[in-house]
DNA sequence: CAGTGGTCTAGACCACGTT
DNA sequence: ACGTGGTCTAGACCACTGT
């Protein structure tokens, strides 16, 4: 265990918020939490901004710390995950890949991916289902250069951004996304099973890691009938 | 001034990171900056993470700390902003303020806001344009119990956002949107200046503030010929 | 006024990456 | 071995909120 000390103060306080405590309820002082744990505030307040940043808690300078609405910790600041979205919506998801290649990257795809024009990608076609019914088909483009070790078989069990985070060292850091509404294609309508000319969500993604460099460019089809994409963010003010 | 000072030193450190940097370029170590501005090192360090907040910088640990991309650092975790989103793009914003009225609420708006079935609610309805081409509807409803001394004139010069803020002390916290693809009913497709049936974007948005109240629920149509929804954010790591 | 979170100092050691 | 950012301590004072 090399879990600095303030993390395991936030697994602590984590669990004890979700069994004993409700929302809007106060915490104890930073001071007093210090006491009890034998720890430093500073250590204490690292522990709270963990909390706070992932929606468990909220500061009020000169009134305390408080516990936050149940509704808000899911998802916040997360890129956006099919999977967990289904579930927290209560339905089955499942995800089939349709395509495992590697080719040479075109115009586009290399200035996605700042590579160098005819350098290789892997490309993965996935089509995602909620409780069997066909909701997105998404395209992923990685370089090949950083994942080229990358099977089958890494993505039989485990998903798309664990693999590239655990097996490949390759966190996302940085998310840009751009969303628009378009009319769908005829194959992918027979792909989705929806009619010809129906509305769809198209939603580029390119994923950063923390040297700035692009480790994924995802272009996503959704469903409109069916689909909605959701999500949560702490806004950051500026001062 | 009663700003603290590691704002000044984010400010010091950004117009020269603009000024005389660029990316890629490593910047002083912490204990050296420390003892340039003849601060302690903490201060450094709160200084620096809010730069790498707002995308300008970022460390690697052993390694030191980084100039991001020159690309970054817009709109990053922020609330989106026709306005920002336009400007940046290179094309003149326009809004109109079509409605400005007081009603009571019905049940869809007063769960959505949190507020007693019956309470009254303020709707602005906005037509936004970019280079004179009518872009997106947007209707937006707040509780009167927070804004009820709301003048038309308060939203002459300023943005809704800004006068939420600065007049009502009302800040953003915490947003949460859902997005979807729909066909544009005909009235608002006469508004946009679009064919009947075409497909659009539907954006519905709550804004929270720190004390997890609803302060703003937004509806918006925008026109999917002209109109992407473009936006950034930091992704937080579980760790 | 007391109590809270926010800022700040001056140290210390640890973990990581490079030389 | 050295320099980097990451964690941590034990204090201090400030700014805000309530009584």
């Amino acid at each position: 265990m090399k879990k600095p000390l303030y993390l395991k103060l936030v697994s602590s306080l984590k669990s004890h918020i979700q069994k004993n405590m409700h929302k809007g309820q106060k915490l104890l002082g930073e001071r007093e939490i210090a006491e009890r744990f034998n720890v430093s505030r500073y250590t204490v307040r690292q522990a709270l901004d963990e909390l706070e940043k992932t929606g468990y808690i909220y500061k009020v300078h000169g009134k305390g710390t408080f516990v936050s609405e149940k509704s808000v910790p899911t998802a916040l600041n997360e890129v956006y995950s099919f999977t967990e979205q289904m579930k927290s919506l209560g339905k089955v998801p499942e995800t089939n890949l349709l395509e495992f290649k590697v080719f040479n990257s075109d115009k586009r795809l290399s200035s996605k991916l700042k590579i160098n024009l005819g350098n290789k990608v892997i490309r993965l076609k996935f089509l995602r289902k909620a409780d069997q019914v066909p909701m997105m088909i998404e395209k992923t483009y990685l370089p090949f250069a950083k994942f080229s070790t990358l099977t089958l078989n890494d993505l039989e069990n485990n998903s798309l951004y664990s693999v590239m985070s655990k097996t490949f060292h390759q966190s996302i850091h940085l998310v840009s996304e751009s969303i628009r509404a378009c009319l769908i294609s005829n194959q992918d309508a027979d792909l989705l099973s929806v009619e010809h000319h129906s509305p769809c969500l198209e939603v580029n993604r390119t994923s950063y890691n923390k040297l700035q460099e692009p480790i994924e460019y995802t272009f996503c089809i959704a469903r409109s009938d069916q689909f909605v994409y959701n999500y949560k963010y702490i806004h950051h003010d500026k001062k």
